[in-house]
DNA sequence: GTGAAAGCGCTAACAC
DNA sequence: GTGTTAGCGCTTTCAC
C-alpha cells in the first residue's frame, strides 16, 4: 500500500509520531484508552500507526507502569475434567476483563514454589492457584511483592490472600440428605489417604449432617481420587451386602470409576442395590452410562468471583483479605 | 535477618550492586547463564541479592532482549480431553523448556486472529495455534513481526509457518483395516458437517482404505463432533439393522457418546452387532462401559515436537517451513 | 573480568 | 490538548 515499510517488527511510537506529525506522547495518548487526545490528532495517529503496522510494546509500557496485565494461573491435576473445565473458564474469564493468563501446571519439580517465582519475576498483576496446597512461603512472598494472590479451593485462612472455595459444607450436607431421603440408612464415604482441602471440607460436612441423621458414616480410604482408585474400590465394595448402601464419593471422577465397574463388571444396580452421589458435575456425570447425581459447582462462577477479586485487591492492595464460597447445589440424576 | 529492608518490590539491581559494592553490569551477568564472572563476584552479589530479595524483572529484560520467553497458546474446545490433555502436555514442556506459557482460549468474539493480536504485542517468542482453522493473515502477521508460528493439526501448507498434524492418513487406515480384520464388510463413517482439516483427513483415508478393500463407506453426517451429537446419532444407527456394520467416528468423544447410547439405550451389543472404532484415545475410552478401540495420538509426543519446533525457528528464523507428522497407533480394546 | 555509558519503547509529570 | 523531559530496570557495547 505504501511502497517499502521499515520492518514491521520494529515500528516504534516514534516512527508513527514522525508520519503522524506529532509527538510521542500524542502517539501514547491515542493508544491509552481514556487519554485526553483530540479527536483530530487521534486519528492522524491512527492513520499512521496503521499505515506503518504499529502495535504498542506492552513489556515496554510494562516496565513503565510497573504492572504488566499478565496473571498466573498455577495449576495441578488438568486432567480432571473439573479442573480443566475450570482453567478454561478462568483463562476466559480473564481476557475478557482485559488480563493476559499464564499458565503454569505443576510437573515433577516444577512446584508451587518455583513457579510462582517465575511468575513474579514477570511483574504479574496476580496469581491464581488452583493445584492444592500451597505453601506458606509463597503466599507471603506474593505479599511482600504486593502481587494479589486468590487461593481457589484452600479453605485455611492465610494471611495477605484472597480465598475462594465452594460451599463445602453446604455440598456434603446435601449428598447426606439426599441419601438419606431416598433410603439410605447405611454411609460409605470414599476417602483418599491424603485429601485436599475441600475434599476433607465435604466430608467433614457429610459425617456431620449423618450423625445428625442418627448415621454413622463409615469410611472407605483410597490411594488417590482418581478414576482409577474408584475403579479398583469396586472390588471391595461389590462384596458387601449391606442392604440400603448409599455411598458418598466427594469427587465425579473417583465415583465415575467406582459406578463404571460397579455396573459393568460385578453387576451391581445402582441404586437398587446401592446409591451413590459424587461431586463437581462434570461433563461424564451426565454420559449416558453414568446419569451421576452429584453437586454442582459452576466453575463460570468461581472464574468470575476470582477475577473480581483479584480487581479488587488491585485497586486496594491493603484491604482485608476476603473469602468468598460460591453457592453449590445437588444434581439429581439417577444414581441414588 | 537483615533490619528494614527495602520494599522488596522495588529492589533493583542497582540496590544489590551497591549493597555488593559491584557494578549494575556485575549483577546482570551474575543472573545471565554462561556471563563471564568470576567466582569471587558472581558470590558477593548472590549474597546481596538473597540479603535484598531481589529478583530480576523479566519484564526489562524482556524490553532490552526486545523479546520475552512468553510463548502464547491459541486453544479452542477444551472441554474435549483430548484438547485440554495437549495442552497440559504443552504447557509443561515449554516451562521445562524456559519458555512460559500464556492461555488464550477462543470465546465468543474472541477470536484467533484478536487473541493473536495481543500476544505479539506482548512481543511473544512463539505462538501455538491448537485451534482449527487460523485465518491466513495472522500468519502473515507473524511472519512480519518475525514470530514463529507452529499450527498444530492444521494440514494446509500455509507459507511462513511450521505445521504439525498427527499421522492421519495412517490413522484413517488403520481404523479401515481393523474393522475389515473383524469381519466387517459395510462401513459408516460419522462426519461433522463441517470438519476440521484432521478430521477430514482421517475420514479420506478411511474412505481410500475401504474402496482399496473393495468397500464403499458410507457417510452419516453429524452437526458437531462431540459426544452429544454422537449420543444423538445412535438414535438412527440403532434402527439400521445391517450385518456386519463397522463404524468409522474419528473422534473419541463422539464415539463415546454413540456407543454409550448404542448399548444403554438401545441395546446394541458392540461389538457384537456393531463394531465401533474412536480416534485420540482420550483417558474416558479406557473406562469399563466404553472400553473403545481407537488410534491413539500422543500429545507428549506433539508437546515435543511443537516446542522443538518452536526453538529451531528461533534459532533459525529464516528456515523453510516444516512440516512434522506424528505417529499414531492402533489401540485395541474391545469395540472392534 | 569489570565498570561506564547508552539505550530498549514506553508513559508520566510538567510546562505551555 | 500537546510537546518536552525524565525515567521504568535491565543488558550491552566498549574501554580498561
Amino acid at each position: 500500500m505504501s511502497g517499502t515499510r521499515p520492518t514491521p517488527s520494529s515500528v516504534t511510537s516514534l516512527d508513527v509520531a514522525k508520519l503522524a506529525g506529532v509527538s510521542r506522547s500524542a502517539v501514547s495518548r491515542a493508544f491509552t484508552p481514556g487519554a485526553s487526545i483530540s479527536d483530530k490528532t487521534n486519528k492522524k495517529v491512527q492513520k499512521a500507526a496503521s499505515e506503518l503496522g504499529y502495535r504498542v510494546n506492552l513489556v515496554a509500557r510494562g516496565l513503565n507502569k510497573r504492572r504488566t496485565d499478565l496473571v498466573g494461573m498455577i495449576a495441578a491435576g488438568m486432567n480432571n475434567p473439573f479442573r480443566s473445565e475450570q482453567i478454561d473458564a478462568l483463562a476466559k474469564r480473564l481476557v475478557r476483563e482485559g488480563f493476559r493468563p499464564m499458565l503454569f501446571c505443576i510437573d515433577g519439580d516444577m512446584d508451587e514454589e518455583r513457579l510462582l517465582s517465575i511468575l513474579l519475576n514477570y511483574q504479574v498483576s496476580g496469581v491464581v492457584i488452583t493445584s492444592d496446597a500451597p505453601p506458606k512461603e509463597i503466599c507471603e512472598e506474593c505479599a511482600r511483592m504486593q502481587v494479589p494472590l486468590v487461593l481457589v479451593g484452600r479453605g485455611d485462612a492465610l494471611p495477605y490472600v484472597d480465598l475462594i472455595n465452594g460451599d463445602d459444607a453446604k455440598g456434603g450436607r446435601l449428598a447426606a440428605e439426599a441419601l438419606f431421603a431416598a433410603g439410605r440408612r447405611r454411609f460409605l464415604v470414599l476417602a483418599p489417604v491424603k485429601p485436599v482441602h475441600s475434599v476433607s471440607a465435604r466430608i467433614l460436612a457429610f459425617n456431620k449432617r449423618a450423625s445428625e441423621l442418627g448415621l454413622e458414616a463409615e469410611q472407605f480410604t483410597l490411594n488417590s481420587h482418581d478414576y482409577e482408585s474408584g475403579r479398583d474400590a469396586a472390588v471391595k465394595i461389590a462384596k458387601r451386602r449391606d442392604d440400603k448402601l448409599g455411598i458418598f464419593c466427594p469427587t465425579d471422577v473417583c465415583a465415575l470409576g467406582l459406578l463404571d465397574a460397579l455396573r459393568s463388571q460385578h453387576g451391581i444396580r445402582v441404586p437398587h442395590d446401592i446409591s451413590l452421589i459424587g461431586y463437581d458435575d462434570i461433563p461424564q456425570a451426565e454420559w449416558v452410562f453414568a446419569n451421576l447425581t452429584t453437586v454442582k459447582q459452576s466453575v463460570e462462577e468461581f472464574a468470575r468471583v476470582t477475577v473480581d477479586l483479584l480487581q479488587e485487591r488491585i485497586k486496594n492492595p491493603s484491604a482485608d483479605p476476603k473469602s468468598e464460597i460460591i453457592d453449590v447445589k445437588l444434581i439429581s440424576r439417577g444414581t441414588v
